[in-house]
DNA sequence: TACTTAACTTAACAATTAGTTAATGATTAG
DNA sequence: CTAATCATTAACTAATTGTTAAGTTAAGTA
């Protein structure tokens, strides 16, 4: 599968905690470049375009506030995620980051197991709500637009079709009797035909094409992928 | 204007925290309700569907913890976002918290204006990216005029078909039933018929033509875009 | 405020499409 | 070869959606 990694830019001056954090996030999947100061962050922001950035305040050069200020005033970059990371002793407040656009401020000691979660949370909460697709071969079922695309091509399906494929995409390879298929897909207290499933089967064929729906004799149906 | 307040459900079992949060977040022009246990916040979040829950962890009856996993699971809530207070000596982890879905953490005592600008961050960027303006292929929905432009042609739409075309073409090609578009641009304290939806769909067709929204039979509307 | 218009909702009926059944023809396995 | 099973078609029924019109409510204006 090739699930594109999420990308994360570290930003502080002190190396020890870029290293600490990149170490901590590479080993949690992501994809992490760092920057040592403001300046070279918003360089390096344009060129990686991360989805989180990870910012401390007080650095040499620029300070964290005004880098945030330039990421969130950027067109390209003003939908990046901000997290500030600043020292409890520091005089910064949490409200002027804030008001510059941060998404978000922690406060060091930075706790690495804490600081996963919350960014965990955060990607839970972007992937939440999108796509339901399943790609099998050149088949893509999307549940979310109730539509199949074979080659490019959309075929939008009625409910039981849409239903009764999607449960075959899903399992691939494993075949159902007739009366498996009305059980998941009709339900269990609607008395169906057990021939109904043979005409649906028939009516999906006829718009995706053959040799993606194999009948197995005297048991059943199922989806074939090699 | 009619501009809705955004709603807010804190919890809490001490009596004058609820009222601090209250006080502040109405102050900052919030609509804010209060429950003083998991177990009521439950109720009253499925009632007032607030945007965001403030919740405490330790409570008595039911914690906070508990309280977010339900909140989490059900269907209509679970895009609440959820912020968890904690006094720092409690033993509850932020890893724990996030774990059940909780998107924020913070920790008692609390600072009101710190916690303010966090809330007004959340809903900034909300409400970002709900621009007033989305060109879709030869459409451009422009909000702040309640106008669609077609081919240069402009078409003002009364409001309920603006924000159900609105809706749809903010969430190309994914279906929605008539119960999700009611919920959404109704809202969910009113009473209206589902084939309500159906005469608005018929208005806008009517006034942009037919091809951009698509029915799929047995589920709902959706917007359609190659 | 009363008048006027537009928006919104409901209800009724028409049109369409999905879903099911049943009948017939084709295929396969033993 | 012949039962059994599946494919296919067509006809039928049920469900869903489209459309219109009329009744209500809300908004705007003199």
């Amino acid at each position: 599968m090739e699930n594109k990694k999420h990308r994360i830019l570290v930003v502080d001056d002190e190396q020890s905690i870029l290293e600490l954090l990149t170490y901590n996030l590479e080993k949690e999947g992501y994809e992490v470049k760092s920057a040592s100061d403001g300046i070279k962050a918003v360089e390096v922001a344009k060129a990686f375009n991360p989805e989180v950035i990870l910012l401390d305040i007080m650095m040499p050069n620029q300070d964290g506030v005004e880098t945030c200020r330039q990421i969130k005033e950027n067109k390209d970059l003003n939908n990046t995620f901000v997290i500030f990371l600043t020292a409890r002793s520091e005089e910064y407040s949490e409200v002027a980051a804030f008001d510059v656009g941060a998404d978000d401020y922690i406060t060091k000691p930075i706790k690495p197991r804490a600081l996963m979660s919350r960014i965990n949370a955060y990607f839970r909460r972007e992937l939440k709500g999108k796509k339901d697709q399943i790609l099998s071969g050149d088949l893509l079922i999307d549940r979310s637009s109730y539509t199949v695309r074979l080659n490019g091509d959309e075929i939008i399906l009625p409910k039981k079709e849409f239903e009764l494929l999607h449960f075959l995409v899903k399992n691939p390879n494993e075949v159902f009797n007739r009366d498996e298929l009305l059980k998941n897909i009709w339900g269990t207290d609607v008395y169906v035909l057990a021939r109904t499933v043979d005409v649906h089967i028939r009516k999906i064929r006829e718009k995706i094409g053959d040799s993606y729906i194999t009948t197995v004799k005297g048991v059943g149906y199922k989806f074939s992928i090699e």
